[in-house]
DNA sequence: TTGTACGCGTTATCAG
DNA sequence: CTGATAACGCGTACAA
């Protein structure tokens, strides 16, 4: 890392406190705490803020706070992706009128990269972290942990989070839609997941799906289950492949990404009938899911709440409110719509 | 803003020296210059850090260099836009590998939402501004010049940024695709925007659209141009009334948020032929737009570099290297494909 | 109501 | 190769 060299200046407190013939003191009670200074004082000091534009030095406030400085830091796997656009719209909402700002990274799906980002954001001591991870290398475990700072994952509803979780279950989501399949009717029904390689998520979502056919004693059969690429692509595939001659499908389950929606193009484009031909779901109503015709059946995740709870707790706790294991489940719902 | 209080512990470089029975100087030495310690020394201090877990200070050493942080600023209209997530993810790309972290804020597109947002960001003493809008308060403006914090401006090719620009001419590639409408044969365009109030970017693409028509002797009608709010069913809208009984179009150009994609499964839903019933182009190529069929014309828009190098040039400008006027064109391409 | 002294955690500088 | 000192900008505690 290079030296950070800079012509940037910032008119410190002392600087207004000369011009306003104070001493700098007066000053940072005239922000902080007007009512402790005169009318007259106050407004010297007002003007002066005004004329040499100051703006405090956050950095040396809250060192001498010996504390954490009012950022909290926001690790997702990737940022390109509709649905943690919404997630940080909902950070970005609950942290607003708190005096708290966002910083981002992304882990690009990785435990190390998500390692270094954590690192990284320590540095800052930010006010908290908000993890779409929930599985993380025992040195991020460590670093969080020995900070004590506020921890809020939100990618799956984990029974022993570090410190908090707000999020749904991956699993009881993807068992409630593969259970409302078979109860439609459909035996015979795909499963089409991101590859299931460390991703919890993804493994949790497949034993939600084999939970609930084994609750209705469907063998279920590993020809129907997939593995994609994300992208709409892995839809098209997804379609490609289990809609080949020999598979025989009559639902699919699309568990990941935006596979649903390639989907029920594909199927548009091949003239297959939604859902005589075949019947879709998918997981997560993404904004076009709704213009589409059919509309797709899904799983409706509250990314926005999500956010917007995350917020919440980590607010509540970095004012000192509690402490102790939390667990926010913000649930989902099965949209039924017409694909099935 | 209510205090902060905090159970957060963060081990100390002195705990640290003390722990390796060395000084403080000599394990902020170590860590930031292992060369010009023993290693003998140096292991001990290693062992002592992960023992203890220590993480450096980021508050305190920037303070010491009286310099700024290595948090990049970021101000966009809204979070939720997946042309943002290709902008912020080039960002994070960029700024990989330098050492520079991402702080990011929605101004809701309000200026003076992003006139509080500058002024609480620059608390914090960031390497630099990266800012979506192009225009900004009269304060906003002093803010920055006067703190010389490096500032790129992203959302319209200005002629005179405040420090550099990144982005491409809103005008002239609205323009570019009128023509090529009308070079196609087409002559009566609709043209679908945002609300144009205090949009300078709308106002922009107007400008382009309605210099296309002057080039091209084609008087400008009233009725052909028309505001929608922003979303898929600002596109359906749009349809909606330009092909309305009295309007009578050709072609529409839909120049703003997803209104294009809206527009065409709109069309699909009324069984109107695109582009024999009506010709359609869009502004920017979404992801969703090459899966339907026919695929959108277009103005392709590298948002993702806009990022990256938006990012370059603020990993150049902190290590001092330009400090004059920048501005870089990342230019525009006019992606013809079936719906024209 | 206002000012002084000190310390937050770190690092540049200079001495040893 | 290592340590002592001072200073970054601000705010608590106390004194005036």
């Amino acid at each position: 890392m290079e030296k950070i060299s800079s012509q940037i200046t910032h008119a410190t407190i002392s600087q207004v406190a000369a011009r306003a013939g104070v001493s700098a003191m007066t000053v940072s009670r005239a922000l902080r705490d007007p009512a402790r200074v005169s009318i007259k004082t106050r407004d010297r000091i007002s003007k002066a803020v005004e004329e040499i534009g100051y703006i405090p030095n956050a950095l040396a406030g809250r060192l001498r706070l010996s504390g954490t400085s009012n950022i909290v830091a926001v690790i997702l796997p990737s940022l390109h992706n509709s649905l943690f656009s919404r997630t940080i719209q909902g950070l970005s909402d609950g942290l607003l009128g708190h005096g708290l700002n966002l910083m981002l990274g992304d882990n690009r799906y990785s435990r190390s990269i998500e390692q270094d980002l954590v690192e990284s954001f320590m540095e800052q001591r930010p006010a908290g972290f908000v993890l779409h991870e929930t599985t993380h290398t025992a040195k991020t475990n460590r670093m969080l942990k020995l900070s004590r700072v506020p921890v809020v994952e939100i990618g799956d509803l984990v029974s022993r989070p570090i410190d908090a979780v707000v999020s749904y279950s991956n699993k009881l989501a993807a068992k409630a839609l593969t259970m409302y399949l078979i109860e439609k009717g459909y035996r015979r029904i795909g499963f089409v997941s991101v590859p299931f390689d460390n991703n919890r998520r993804a493994l949790q979502r497949r034993d939600g799906y084999l939970e609930a056919l084994k609750a209705s004693r469907i063998a279920p059969k590993k020809e129907l289950i997939l593995e994609c690429s994300p992208g709409f692509s892995g839809g098209v595939r997804g379609i490609e492949i289990l809609m080949g001659k020999k598979v025989g499908v009559d639902a699919i389950f699309f568990a990941g990404d935006v596979f649903g929606i390639g989907a029920l193009l594909e199927c548009q484009r091949r003239g297959l009938r939604v859902p005589e031909g075949v019947a879709l779901a998918s997981f997560d109503d993404y904004d076009i899911s709704g213009q589409l015709t059919p509309h797709l059946t899904c799983l409706d995740i509250p990314r926005h709440r999500i956010g917007l709870e995350a917020a919440r707790v980590i607010v509540s706790r970095s004012k000192g409110g509690c402490t102790t294991r939390e667990r926010v489940n913000v649930g989902f719902n099965v949209m039924v719509n017409g694909t099935s």
